[in-house]
DNA sequence: ATTAGGG
DNA sequence: CCCTAAT
């Protein structure tokens, strides 16, 4: 059946979509990434952000009868032409409700389709405006140049695929167990196929009239494993199992978390949201799931197409660090990785609560897709992130963490987050923006409350300009010099130990039941350092300069902190300075009396000199005079 | 947005 | 450190 086998017409290389057929063995599993993704303002495709993920889910589950998704312009070709000789009409139906399409409807998505096609890289292909809820403005195939609605979530869940062209790369698509299989079924594309080639009535799926080889190869990409059985009716019906569990699938719901697509199980028994990741990398079982979830939406009829290729890399105007193929890489990462936004939680939070306890938390939080520049999302801030299984509130749910190398603040607090994200909304809200905004605060961007789907992830260029050390987080290694890095060790050996703890983020109640991240980051005798010097020149008050001045590099320091720190100076400096020992609490640094004379004498002279801030000559001159004596 | 203070 | 009030 040369119907679906490969679909190469995106030549491109980029292919998207592969699927096709009959991969050699565990290949065919996985040679598909889907990838969300909006089109721009001129066209371009950019990562879609969780926020647009959820626009598209929102339509999954509102139009659920309405919409139809394609996973890629070739396979709904295909599958539609093949539909059209087939059977002349196409059937879509499950064992509950079906989804009929007319021949007319078909026929003009196949236009669309085809269009789209023609263009190749963009494509988004809305069906047709079907949107019963017109909450979606609609566009055809040509969306793009549809300026209007643009802004709008244009984002389409667009399903692309992309071709492992790194074979091997995707071994994890191999086939998780016979388990798996049972419940899961083949990709969308596969899907697609069966659908052309075998007609289903009543849920029945015929696939008698295949051959054995036919039904081979439709194990094959329905499973993604080949099958040595020679029963054809052993086949058949594992076959039509298959395709009759994705069927079924087409009853639920969709939620996007993070980067994965689950399906909620509204009312059944089994509180257990079964997730399948979009891309999926080495989670064989989700791969399964998601496909189910997939071509379940297709069946179900989602009337609008969306048709995305794949994104050109070469289209992001990356940093030039990465390499084409760390820029795949990344991509692929970005997908799995993608953090949570504020809304993401809000409504993932809303949804749940109506729900059961069961919540998946995205573990990053979607930093970074800029309208402007969409690569830089998924490379940043993707790291390597895993999802771990916990249980919480009883259900058994997938906690993505993120396992960074580095553990500096930012990001490390989703964990966390999602823990307590449970507790409430409000409160999960309210942390969610802490931490966007705390990133923001720190990454330099803070786009947190933007509603709208546009995150920068515009970082300042000051900020990070380590590229090893993306994040000052470690520890102000980054910027610090030599000298710095002498002084610091020579003093003791804080800054290892303070690094040790870096990543301390806890969670603390308050009073009114809401959990606020503390994040402890001891100081170091440089920063100390720094900041008496920042203190002289500037004087006490000035902090936002200060910290201008001496802690650009630091980006985790505020001049909060700085204020913090300096009070709790005076206060250590005034202190009867224990038994000749400077070091003061055990694990705290100890602040050497050179400092603590600094910080005193700084102190007294701005009590002195109060708030005359004004005369900056006055304070410089002190300061030198300070200094002096002091150094 | 910064500061100052309280917790 | 975090939070909030006051600028």
């Amino acid at each position: 059946m040369g119907p679906v086998t490969g679909i190469e017409h995106n030549d491109d290389g980029k292919l998207d979509k592969s699927s096709s057929a009959l991969p050699p063995r565990k290949q065919i599993a996985n040679p598909v990434v889907y990838k969300l993704v909006r089109v721009e303002g001129d066209g371009r495709l950019v990562p879609a952000t969780d926020d647009e993920v959820m626009e598209v889910e929102g339509f999954l589950e509102c139009d659920n009868s309405e919409m139809r998704v394609v996973a890629d312009n070739g396979q709904s070709l295909e599958c539609i032409s093949i539909e059209r000789s087939s059977s002349g009409k196409l059937r879509l139906e499950c064992s509950e409700g079906t989804a009929e399409a007319d021949l007319g409807k078909l026929n003009s998505k196949l236009q669309i389709l085809q269009k789209v096609k023609h263009e190749e890289k963009l494509r988004l292909s809305c069906g047709a405006s079907q949107f019963s809820a017109g909450k979606f403005p609609v566009m055809d195939g040509k969306i793009q140049s549809d300026p209007p609605y643009q802004e709008i979530p244009s984002v389409a869940s667009s399903l692309n695929c992309t071709h492992s062209n790194q074979s091997g790369s995707f071994d994890q698509c191999s086939r998780p167990s016979e388990g798996a299989v049972e419940s899961g079924s083949s990709a969308p594309a596969v899907y697609s196929k069966l659908k052309c080639d075998f007609s289903m009535f009543e849920g029945e799926i015929c696939l008698d009239k295949l051959s054995i080889r036919e039904l081979h190869e439709l194990f094959k990409v329905t499973f993604g494993r080949e099958t040595t059985v020679k029963d054809k009716q052993w086949l058949r019906r594992r076959i039509a199992m298959s395709l009759t569990n994705s069927c079924d699938v087409s009853a639920t719901t969709f939620i996007v978390k993070n980067n994965k697509i689950v399906r909620k199980c509204e009312d059944s028994a089994e509180n257990v949201n079964v997730e399948a990741s979009i891309s999926m990398e080495n989670m064989a079982a989700e791969e399964d799931v998601n496909f189910k979830d997939l071509s379940a939406a297709e069946d179900s009829g989602f009337e609008d197409n969306l048709v995305v290729s794949e994104i050109r890399l070469g289209n992001h105007n990356m940093e030039d660090k990465f390499g084409s193929e760390d820029h795949q890489m990344e991509q692929r990462a970005a997908k799995r990785i993608r953090k949570p936004t504020k809304r993401y939680i809000e409504e993932l939070s809303e949804n749940e609560s109506r729900e059961h306890h069961p919540r998946l938390l995205g573990s990053n939080k979607n930093i970074g897709i800029g309208y402007t520049k969409p690569a830089r999302n998924a490379s940043s801030e993707m790291r390597t992130s895993i999802t771990r299984l916990d249980t919480l509130g009883g259900s058994c749910i997938q906690i993505p963490c993120v396992s960074r190398v580095r553990r500096s603040c930012p990001r490390s607090n989703m964990t966390s987050l999602m823990t307590f994200l449970q507790t409430g909304m409000g409160e999960a809200e309210k942390l969610a923006n802490r931490v966007l905004g705390e990133h923001g605060l720190r990454g330099s961007n803070s786009d947190n409350k933007s509603p709208d789907k546009v995150l920068k992830l515009t970082s300042t260029p000051g900020k990070f300009h380590q590229p090893s050390a993306p994040e000052p987080g470690k520890e102000q290694c980054p910027v610090k010099g030599t000298i710095e890095l002498q002084q610091e060790l020579k003093p003791k050996k804080i800054d290892t130990s303070s690094r040790t703890s870096d990543d301390d983020i806890t969670i603390v109640p308050t009073a009114k039941g809401g959990m606020r991240r503390k994040h402890h980051r001891a100081w170091t005798l440089v920063e100390v350092m720094k900041l008496v010097d920042g203190v002289s020149q500037c004087g006490a008050g000035r902090w936002s300069e200060i910290k201008r001045l001496s802690f650009s590099s630091y980006s985790y320091r505020t001049s909060v902190d700085l204020k913090d720190k300096w009070r709790n100076l005076l206060k250590a400096s005034y202190a009867p300075s224990d038994d000749g020992m400077n070091s003061r609490k055990h694990g705290a640094i100890p602040i050497p009396e050179t400092i603590l004379a600094r910080v005193r004498e700084l102190a007294e002279m701005n009590l002195q000199v109060p708030p005359n801030l004004s005369s900056s000559k006055l304070t410089a001159g002190n300061v030198l005079m300070d200094r002096s004596g002091l150094l």
